[in-house]
DNA sequence: TCGATATTTCAATAATTGTTGTATAGTTGA
DNA sequence: TCAACTATACAACAATTATTGAAATATCGA
């Protein structure tokens, strides 16, 4: 994860309707969903969802595959976890005991 | 950590200019650096970094103090932390198996 | 093949964001 | 008080990003 890649992934989360269809693919995943039904749930036209699932997809954080007439859509889950240890490794690097005092960490899923 | 307090933040990251400042300032944690030192180390012109330390601030990834004539910028690292949580949750929302199958996942400052 | 469907591309425009120089406000030390 | 210094506010402009409708491409089912 360099910082070109990083920004690029900041700017496709910076945006409330990336940020939507990022979270649906999560909550779909891994089916994922057709553009069709990502611009129904989030009540989008579908021009503007194709600039937005164009830009994700770019930014490496969707995955597309064609499926007939239908793109479906897919969460990049490994590309958002490196993204969450590149922040870790911002967020602590060197300075453990300023970051984490408060609130012990627990690692990424144990509240599931 | 709601959606809009996210956007904003991730829109704080978005920008080279912005990852680095916040960078330099988790490096000089827990101390900050005053606006003149970030723009002398950064080589920017003042008046661009103030109109990005202002905009990192409003979104409440820095916190400032006043020392006489200098500012000191300070990186909000609780901030920080709640983002890297609300990113967690959002990628394994329901699906931790598909998450992290490859990679178990380690606490935030276990390679420090 | 043909009409209907799904999605994207393109072009036009609107809106937002980034950069720079100049001017201003506040602080310091003499 | 005064000159030097730090930083921000403001205004102008440049550049990028977002949104929309119309047209194009490709697939499907009959």
């Amino acid at each position: 994860m360099d910082k070109q890649l990083a920004t690029s992934l900041f700017e496709s989360l910076a945006s409330g309707i990336r940020l939507d269809v990022f979270r649906l693919l999560v909550k779909h995943a891994p089916a994922g969903l057709v553009a069709g039904e990502i611009a129904a749930l989030l009540a989008l036209p579908p021009t503007n969802l194709s600039f937005h699932l164009k830009a994700m997809t770019h930014a490496g954080l969707l995955n597309v595959t064609q499926e007939g007439r239908y793109q479906r859509y897919r969460a990049n889950l490994k590309v958002m976890q490196a993204l969450i240890d590149y922040l870790t490794a911002e967020c602590c690097s060197g300075h453990t005991e300023h970051c984490f005092d408060a609130k012990p960490v627990k690692t990424c899923c144990d509240t599931n």
